[in-house]
DNA sequence: GTAATCTGTAACGCCTCGGGTTACGATCGC
DNA sequence: GCGATCGTAACCCGAGGCGTTACAGATTAC
């Protein structure tokens, strides 16, 4: 279990891919192909990366859908695990 | 984009948790602490794993939860790319 | 033959979440 | 002032994970 807090993608796709491009939230949305809300819930972590969406991220600025929704994973996962005392579950095997 | 169709984490989840350990489904979803409709669904290919899932297969079988996260990525993200095509997106970036 | 067990799955309801549209207030540059 | 950009609230929709109940089929035990 990782100690810090791992980003959102989203902060990522602002710093790695926007900025370097100087394009707008509204100029990368509509590149995308998703609505200006969509792309805006991403950057601010309001919502998670679908495979779909990596898909059109790898598209868009030649990159790796799988690497994405690692870090999706990533995430998702850093967030379940503050909850994990609270699962009964059983040892089945060593 | 590879070649071949990966298997639903769920046949995994099978052949190397519950058989070696000679568990039934019945066995394997209480000690899991979910209904066995829902282990089912997940062995047959009918769900995913969910965040939450893939800790609770972690503390069972003293496995990775991230290594179940992943291969349900690898699932997921194959399928999504069959309909690549069909997106409508804008290169943005070299 | 009969009863118990295991399994897949349909039918329902509940909740979360990604995505779209529309619309508003705030900010910044001209 | 005016236009562009942005975050976000209020809706609607559909998909998907999970639970319970209930049924049919297969397998095993007696």
């Amino acid at each position: 279990m990782r100690m810090h807090n791992p980003p959102h993608p989203g902060e990522i796709i602002k710093s790695l891919c926007l900025e370097p491009a100087g394009l707008t939230v509204t100029e990368a949305a509509e590149g995308l192909g998703v609505s200006r809300k969509t792309l805006s819930a991403i950057l601010n972590g309001r919502s998670g990366i679908s495979p779909e969406m990596a898909i059109r991220l790898s598209i868009a600025f030649n990159t790796s859908a799988e690497s994405w929704l690692s870090q999706q994973v990533q995430y998702d996962l850093w967030h379940a695990e503050q909850g994990r005392k609270a699962l009964k579950v059983i040892k089945l095997a060593a």
